[in-house]
DNA sequence: ATCTGCATTTTTGTATACAAGATATTTGAC
DNA sequence: GTCAAATATCTTGTATACAAAAATGCAGAT
């Protein structure tokens, strides 16, 4: 699929900007990166445009590219949108889902318990991916998956962190089997109702331990 | 703000994709491009990828990028997402909407309703889109504005055909009356079904047309 | 010591040159 | 005449060279 190097570093300079490495307001050079790859300036230009498409830097006209961390504000409005993507899919996939997609919702969601049970974190949090991925599915939306899927996929770093919270697993657990449930019911109002709250919840939680730790 | 030959290029590219003058499946071919404007293929390749980014273009590794405009399904599928995010940006504005914004709102209302008088299609369309953008700004989440201002300015070369309609014009002024009072109520739930389905029956309109076209 | 103006040095933006893969064409066999 | 293989041509992707704008450093004046 990807056969330019481009590609490859623009996915490598993401990764390295979520895990951290790059910090907030950051100038990324092109030499320097240029050298650390070891290619020219012009596969490095490339990726860092794709950064910037993605949201990930910020571009100055001839003073180069910075890195753009979310601060709490900006995260908590990236929830927020996700809350009503989220919800939005569960509108439709209420009305549209498929039997099969939703064993494989109910099965995701045992995968989840059973991760739970053994304390296996990593397993929790691929299943649980998979699990709302099923429901933007469902939507048979395929431009409004796309774009739940990239929010998404946005957020994923920062949504490890609000798991940590007592007793939320547990709570996070309960609010699937509702979100199911009212996919099964083929109700549309408490279905996006439940993925809403859902996702939201992780929002206020994230923002509270920010909030916690710039105190 | 744009001192980058690429940008410039990139607008106007943006313009010519929107105006239906690149057909869909086109090649943009960088040598071609670059001679028409006068340019080297490097602004180009950057104003490209631009398009690319911005979805109205694919690109095929080691082919080149083709011009990708949305069929009738994949156009619905973005008035239902656009239904989806004013209805998230209505669900938040009655909440948060100052009343400077709700004054500016029945401005842009009654400047519609002047322009409708008038014949004076231009007006009409340029007052619609301030009435959508103060709502989407009264949501207070900059991030959801930024996706719902991106959409319909995606959407903005469709949306004028469906209002064509016989008697549409008359009937989006009364929906836009519904949602002003919604908002003034300060009801979520009742701005976000109203903007839901002003936006929906967009979709629904275009897709009856596009049907009756393809018959 | 600090500020201002000029010169130097980086660094981005663009043009051109080169490499490699994809397409088109020609030539030969059947 | 048709099909296939080899060659030629064209196009993208990458590297390098050049131009222009911004940042930096330094000298001199206040």
């Amino acid at each position: 699929m990807e056969v330019r190097r481009a590609d490859k570093i623009a996915e490598t300079l993401e990764q390295l900007v979520f895990s951290g490495e790059f910090k907030d307001g950051e100038r990324l050079d092109e030499l320097k990166l240029a050298e650390q790859f070891c290619v020219s300036r012009t596969p490095i230009r490339e990726a860092l445009h794709a950064l910037v498409a993605s949201g990930m830097a910020e571009q100055i006209p001839r003073r180069g590219v910075f890195v753009r961390q979310p601060g709490p504000v900006e995260l908590m409005e990236m929830f927020e949108t996700m809350a009503e993507l989220e919800a939005a899919c569960g509108r439709y996939a209420a009305l549209r889902i498929t039997d099969s997609a939703l064993d494989r919702l109910v099965a995701a969601n045992e995968n989840c318990q059973r991760a739970l049970a053994q304390q296996d974190h990593a397993g929790y949090y691929a299943q649980n991916e998979i699990f709302h991925q099923v429901i933007y599915e469902s939507a048979a939306n395929s431009y409004l998956e796309k774009q739940a899927l990239r929010l998404q996929n946005r957020l994923k770093p920062y949504r490890k962190v609000q798991l940590r919270f007592r007793g939320r697993l547990d709570q996070s657990m309960a609010e699937h089997v509702a979100i199911v449930a009212a996919l099964q019911e083929g109700d549309p109002e408490q279905a996006a109702a439940a993925l809403r709250g859902h996702v939201a919840v992780q929002g206020e939680k994230f923002y509270q331990l920010m909030a916690s730790l710039n105190s």
